[in-house]
Parts: C-alpha cells; structure tokens; sequence
RNA sequence: GGCGCGGUAGCCAAGUGGUAAGGCAGAGGUCUGCAAAACCUUUAUUCGGGGGUUCGAUUCCCCCCCGCGCCUCCA
C-alpha cells in the first residue's frame, strides 16, 4: 500500500508524493516563545517527529522548516513586565524548548527560524500584496482585505460569505472593513519594540511570518505544511491568502493537522489545574522516554486522553517491549537450526509497515509489535526461537524504534557502573551455583537498593536499571 | 446559529459491509530456591440510543442523546 495521508485541504486520506520524487518539502508551525510549552504542544510536536522520520523511513530526503514565533503580543507583554528586551525574554523559553524535544527525543527540523530575523521579507512581502491591491491601511495598520481572494476559507472549509463584520467584532477591531481581515503590520504602540518600515513603525502580524519564511527556504509550493488543529484557522487559512496572492501558486500541496490532547477527560487549560509542561511531569517523576510513548501511541487525528493512569499503563507496556529487547539481546537461542520465525518475523514488519503508511496509524502499527512480542516470548519458551531468529527480530525491533525511539532507556548518571554490577552478578551466579541462596539474595538485595533489578530467565541471569 | 470531530470491554485504543487488533489492569494456571520475566486460559454475542438500506452494519443513510473543537488569541 502507497504511502497516504490525510489532507485537511480534501478533508480524504490521499496518496503522498513529493514534486520531485525525493525530498519532502516541509514547514510545520512551531513555538511561540513565551512560556514553556505545554504538554498539548508536545503532543503536536511529537507527530510532526514521527511523521519525520517515518518520510525518512520510506526513503524521503526531508528539507523541513519550523519557525519561532519570537515577537508577538503575548511575548511583548512578558518582556515588557520584566524589563527585558525581546531577544533577552525570548531566547530563555526558546533554550527551554530545545531541551524539551531533546528529552522527548524529537528530532531537530532541517532548520529552526525565527520571526525577527526575517523582517525585511516581511516587509517585502507586504509591498507585494499592496501592490496586488491586497491591503488597505487603516490607523497606521496594514491589513489584508480577504474579499479580494475569492477562495478564502477553502483550507478550513468555512463559508465566509455570510460572516460580515458586526456579528462578532472585538472592540480593538473597529477599524477593519471587515471582521474576517486580518493585520499584516501593526502600528507602533507606544513602549513597546518597534521596527521602522515604509508602512510606519511597527511590527509584523503573526501569519505572515509563516508565509515568508516557508517559501524563502523551501520555495512557492511546499509538500507538507503541518501543525495543530487549531491553526487550520485562521492562521493557516491567513497563510494561504497571502501566499497564493502573492505567488498565484498553490502554498501546499498536503495539510496535516493534529488534535488536540486532552487531560483526564478534559480540556487542558490552567484554570482547571491541568496544564501540565513537560518539566512539571519530569518534576513528579515521569521519564520522558514514558511521555513520548504515550504521546506518540494514539493516532495522531484523535484526541489523545492524557491521563496518569495512562502514563502507568504505557510505563508497563514498555517495559514489556524493553524485556523482550533484553531477552533477545542476552538470550542463548538453538544454534545450527534454521530459522522458524521468518514467517512471523516478515508479516510482522509489514503490518507494521503497512499501519504506518496508512496515515501513519501508530496505534495499528504497535498492534504489529506487540503480536510479535507475544509469538516470540512463546517461542522462546518453548525453545523452538532459534539462534537464526535473533537478527531478522533485532531488525524488526530497529524499524520500530527508528521510528517509536522508546526502547533505549533514559540514562541516569551515578549510582553501580556496568562493570560492577557484572561482578556481582557473576559472584551471585557462583552463590547459586553453590547453593548458597542467603549469599545470592544477600547480592540481589545490594543490587537492588543501588537500582538494579536481577531476572534469572532460562536463558541466564540479567539485570536491568531500574 | 454555521462547520467539523468523537462516543468500541474496568481504563487506554485500532478497525472493517461478512461477523470485534493491541496495550494496561483483574482472575485462574504453568514455570520458579527466592524475586521477576514469560507463556496459556479468561474478561465486549457486542461497538451511545432508535429507525432505515442490505442476504448481512460496529462499519452506509436519517433522527436523537452525550462529549469536544473551530467560527476571536491558541498545539
């Protein structure tokens, strides 16, 4: 089966390809660089990971772009109310999350831009939309007028034509022609950062950042354009009007959205104490290695229920994933044989192929791994897993994780080194073998308070950190 | 009001016009010096409710109930 997506454009899964056969072509909206990001945004960024680097797996060459959202209301009042400047308030939150996906292990997109650094496009953007009667000014503002691009609303399918200004018209935006019109540069307030442009002083509005930065490092027509639900509109919408009106070209081909997560059974948002970042749940104990599995194992167009109890569950659940890695790694298998699970080995990869293609259905794919799991461990009981075996599981349990990225453990720094603990583990190997059981659960106790956990399976003694 | 998404076992969560993946949790069992790990059996005659189409629907259509999102800043 091709590799499909689903396209908020079509509102249908369709066939994926790129418009040069090879390198994906790709921006994904990132961070507003105001606080630390949430789990919510995690849960985004953590499908954009895994849509990464399953385009990867199928033989892509990725080019992708994500942006910093660097100036911007939120972030102007923040450092306003600290006495900072924009640079000094922005570049704390934007180092906290690069250390964030470092620790959900989310891979680093092609390139990182910020909005700041990409003024003078900005600019130059606007000019063209003026020049293609796009605009009008309005108290020292620019705005984008959305009656002259007819297809307006066809990203996030909404009728605009019967949404004229009056219904719903925020107080601050009585000087738009039209409610749905958006800003493309703000006049300068007074106090707050400013930039000097043929339009005045000021500063960019949000949506055309997007816009300029996607087609200077990525050209008129991306592959994918990517993020969370809730920018289908307006922003992405907004992206589009001014893209397309500029260039008469198509901005992206495939629009990929991801829901939201919810938290115990409801929206996450501060006033009901569930809002949670990533530091906070490092904070209360939760690895983050546990975080991404969760995160990652929902199909990324359905709301994901964060929960503890999920949190639990999933600690279980890879550790499952993690034993049967240490079994296949340590275990002493039937040599000289031929292999007896090439067949289940096989139709495992593909199932798991097959999921991922599919919209990249992770659910359906884990479903393939677990079967696996499950018929392995069976025939590792019954001796009939032979030596032969070992490599074809170890490159299944490779695919997996080049994509999952879950079964390497979070290391911890201190406590017994690797060569210690294989020390005792052979004195107690010896205790046993002397039946000196006081001596050997003596060894598994000392292993044991220094976070090391023995198995005796019948395939030999072996510990894991705890 | 408009647009859209969802309601599947105790919890999480896939899925298909032909008779319900997977994970976690629970129960029983096997194995075991101990402790684990692992395996086996078991847990939805049923997929929010009611109609309809069909030989057959959880899957298609209609209505209703419930939850949620967007329509204004938002991952």
């Amino acid at each position: 089966m091709a590799l499909r997506f689903h396209n908020t454009l079509t509102q249908s899964v369709e066939d994926f390809s790129t418009q040069d056969g090879k390198t994906v072509r790709m921006y994904t909206c990132g961070p507003t660089v105001y606080h630390y990001v949430h789990i919510g945004n995690l849960r985004t960024f953590t499908f954009q990971d895994l849509l990464r680097r399953w385009l990867n797996y199928r033989g892509y060459v990725l080019n992708h772009v994500m942006n910093i959202t660097d100036v911007e209301d939120k972030i102007i009042r923040g450092a306003m109310q600290q006495g900072k400047s924009l640079r000094e308030y922005t570049s704390v939150y934007e180092e906290a999350f690069l250390e964030d996906i470092d620790r959900l292990r989310l891979q680093r997109p092609e390139r990182l831009v910020r909005a700041t650094e990409h003024i003078p496009e900005m600019l130059d953007a606007i000019a063209k939309l003026r020049e293609g009667g796009y605009t009008y000014d309005s108290e020292g503002s620019v705005y984008y007028r959305i009656a002259r691009f007819p297809s307006y609303g066809k990203l996030a399918h909404l009728d605009v034509s019967g949404m004229k200004s009056g219904a719903r018209v925020d107080v601050d935006e009585y000087d738009k022609d039209d409610a749905r019109d958006f800003v493309l540069w703000k006049s300068r307030k007074e106090g707050e950062p400013y930039w000097d442009s043929e339009f005045g002083a000021g500063r960019p509005g949000w949506h055309i950042e997007c816009s300029v930065m996607a087609m200077k490092y990525l050209g008129e027509t991306l592959d994918i354009h990517a993020g969370g639900i809730d920018l289908t509109f307006p922003h992405h919408e907004n992206e589009i009007a001014q893209s397309e009106a500029i260039t008469h070209k198509t901005f992206a081909r495939f629009w990929l959205h991801a829901e939201h997560l919810m938290v115990e059974g409801q929206k996450m948002s501060k006033s009901l104490g569930n809002f949670y970042t990533l530091r906070d749940l490092v904070e209360q104990g939760w690895q983050p290695d546990i975080i991404r599995y969760l995160l990652a194992s929902a199909h990324y167009r359905t709301k994901l229920n964060f929960t503890f109890d999920g949190l639990r569950s999933h600690a279980s659940s890879l550790e499952r994933l993690r034993n049967f890695k240490l079994r296949l790694d340590g275990g002493k298998f039937p040599e000289g044989g031929p292999a007896t699970m090439a067949g289940r080995t096989s139709d495992a990869l593909a199932g798991f192929e097959a999921a991922m293609d599919d919209d990249l259905n992770t659910a359906g794919a884990l479903a393939a791994i677990f079967e696996f799991v499950r018929d392995a461990n069976s025939a590792m009981d019954a001796g009939t897993f032979a030596a032969a075996d070992r490599a074809p599981a170890h490159n299944l349990l490779a695919a997996f994780d080049s994509i999952f990225d879950i079964l390497r453990p979070v290391e911890r720094e201190g406590g017994l080194s690797d060569a210690a603990i294989d020390e005792l583990v052979n004195e107690r190997i010896a205790a046993k073998k002397a039946r000196n059981f006081s001596r050997s659960d003596e060894i598994r106790h000392l292993l044991l308070t220094g976070g090391v956990i023995l198995e005796d399976t019948r395939e030999g003694t072996r510990w894991k950190r705890k």
